[in-house]
DNA sequence: CTTAAGTGTCTTT
DNA sequence: AAAGACACTTAAG
């Protein structure tokens, strides 16, 4: 049974989606209603019906997660929807540590694509329904621009901003 | 600076 | 089966 919850962390609000203990979806946003209204459309395709009830434990666990930007947690599965080859981008972000950046080329070559099909993995990237826990936001544009963020470039930016802190820090 | 072509995958006719 | 959309890149005006 999935559930989904709404709640604030640090760059704004959030929508999870989870069954159980799995993390299937995240959002970012400002507005409640916008993200719930975009959640309802992104699971069009699945006929389970979704309750708002919270387990609290999951998704204290989660907000702390937003907060800290700690590395990747192991207690979270992630059921990924998605065809093959979306997974396989999304799995080389989640395997990528903070601070880390690719170019959408550079990831196209590392999945043996040749590095002009940076298209194709821009598309597969931009796919992604969690948010941050598939860290897309760590993905530039070769020229140096920050690139487009599903979610908000605010958000994206702030991101990096906190994990080049973060490293410098240590 | 701007424009255009090349590129692979996904979605929608 | 075909067309169009893309969180891109590179090269050429």
């Amino acid at each position: 049974m999935l559930n989904y919850t709404v709640f604030t962390f640090k760059f704004g609000t959030a929508l999870a989606v989870y069954e159980d203990d799995t993390i299937v979806y995240i959002s970012l946003g400002f507005d409640n209603q916008e993200l719930v209204q975009e959640m309802k459309s992104d699971f069009k395709a699945i006929d389970e019906p979704i309750n708002a009830n919270v387990d609290q434990k999951t998704v204290e666990s989660l907000k702390h997660y937003l907060n800290n930007q700690e590395t990747p947690q192991p207690k979270y599965s992630y059921h990924l929807f998605g065809t093959e080859f979306q997974r396989n981008v999304w799995d080389c972000l989640i395997q990528s540590k903070r601070g880390e950046t690719f170019t959408y080329s550079g990831l196209a070559e590392k999945l043996g694509l040749g590095a002009n099909s940076s298209r194709a993995v821009a598309n597969a990237v931009g796919a992604n329904k969690i948010s941050i826990l598939i860290p897309c936001h760590r993905i530039l544009r070769k020229d140096g621009d920050l690139g487009g963020y599903r979610w908000g470039p605010d958000i994206k930016r702030k991101l990096l901003l906190e994990e080049a802190q973060s490293l410098n820090a240590v």
